[in-house]
DNA sequence: ATTTTTCATTTGTCTGACATTTAAAAGTCT
DNA sequence: AGACTTTTAAATGTCAGACAAATGAAAAAT
């Protein structure tokens, strides 16, 4: 870091210690005045820095190291380091983030659902242009999955979102990946709200296929079709299951 | 939270323990052991349940307050509790990880552009259909002001943004807005490395108007068609700049 | 030259103390 | 009794100092 942008935080704020140093250092990497695997000050040294304990100075760090946005490391020559943030990371980070959004604020079925198909809609075209032989493979092996007999809802929630997974990595567009997978997966608690029976799970079974096929033979309009016909099938299984409930409930 | 459910961490494992601790309390949250607005034990009593000294626990909670699954009130019947994650915190998180996502991986303009105007792409459709008057004020205002003259390269992409978002907004589907709005944000400061000539911002204002009308029009067609053509036209305007830096550079 | 030992540095954890905030309880006055 | 003030207890925020554990580098021994 360039000694000329020293890190300061205002002691007259209301707002606590550890979180203005946080700020104070996440605003520097996001400046880019701290790159990635660059080493911060030692502990110590923040402490003399901003004039605070050691105990204020951790937890500043404890709260960057918590969005992965540095690691630490112990012994001589260790410290804190930005950390260069991956897809991976922000993929589970985007995970967590979209389940306890969804959980926590009743999104209705609906709606979540139209974003995930929406969103995949996005990238079959994509897909259709791109895909590679794994892409395919990986979808034609979750289909298989998917046809298997004595499969509990929650194996086939799971397969249903690998296939998902892969017709998304198909576009291969790492930044699409990213945005979607963590979408689809996220739906995967409200999913497994769903009952399947043999006849729906045929059903899906049947539009999957029809989506690897479109995107086998670099179809966008077709998948794109089979997919507009799978979120309608899915919200129709959705509103049996409540019709279902409803008339359990009321005897 | 049920007292049938302890929370543990394992004593032996190598990891900190302020990370499983913290790990610990996530799971409870996910799992829907700890609910929304229930309060946290006291650091004390966390002390205790954990058998660890107090600044373990509080880097602990850090780390979850960090994340914003948490928020703490200091004094009497003060505490930790659960916090309700909102669509504002999740998407300003999404904006942070996005951002660093593309500034620390060198993400390629292509890429991004390409997934930001898929994802638009998505929604556009359903923004043609339940867009209110005013995300279609938002949208003419934003193309008054890209019409004005003098305006800073920074200010004009900002206002793109607000265009865009309100496209996105107009889908009235809060899962999509905070997909895709953080998406969006994130590309501004890729955006910014273009210098809009007079002719460009006249050529995007035409488009964005072309957008304007097809959405007040419900003409998903018209509206994913002009799309289409922004996302090219950008992708040019992008080739433009680079030609004419390596041009400047080899002289 | 190679291996071992020592050592200094840095983060991780513990202990104890005090400051600050806050709501509830106790007290006081009308 | 009711409204206002004061006190108190509980909780988080901050500080200070200590030791443990890890780790790389230097020093020493072979």
């Amino acid at each position: 870091m360039k000694n000329g942008a020293e890190m300061k935080i205002d002691p007259n704020s209301s707002a606590d210690l550890s979180v203005q140093i946080a700020q104070a250092i996440k605003d520097a990497i996001i400046g880019g005045e701290l790159i990635v695997d660059e080493r911060l000050p030692s502990e110590t040294e923040l402490c003399e820095q901003f004039q605070v304990s050691r105990s204020t100075v951790r937890e500043a760090l404890k709260r960057l190291a918590a969005q992965s946005l540095i690691r630490t490391q112990r012994g001589a020559s260790g410290g804190a380091f930005v950390n260069r943030l991956s897809f991976e990371d922000a993929y589970s980070q985007q995970v967590t983030t979209s389940t306890l959004l969804l959980s926590m604020n009743a999104v209705s079925f609906d709606t979540a659902c139209e974003a995930r198909f929406a969103l995949e809609r996005a990238c079959a075209p994509l897909s259709a242009t791109r895909r590679t032989p794994d892409h395919l493979a990986t979808m034609r092996a979750e289909i298989v999955r998917q046809s298997q007999l004595g499969l509990t809802d929650e194996a086939f929630c799971a397969s249903d979102v690998a296939f998902h997974r892969a017709l998304v990595d198909g576009a291969s567009n790492p930044v699409l990946s990213y945005q979607l997978a963590g979408a689809v997966e996220a739906m995967q608690p409200l999913m497994n709200m769903i009952t399947f029976t043999a006849r729906s799970r045929e059903e899906i079974v049947t539009l999957h296929t029809r989506i690897a096929d479109a995107i086998e033979n670099n179809d966008a309009a077709a998948a794109d079709e089979a997919l507009q016909e799978l979120t309608a099938y899915t919200l129709t299984l959705k509103d049996n299951v409540m019709a279902a409930r409803a008339a359990r409930d009321k005897s």
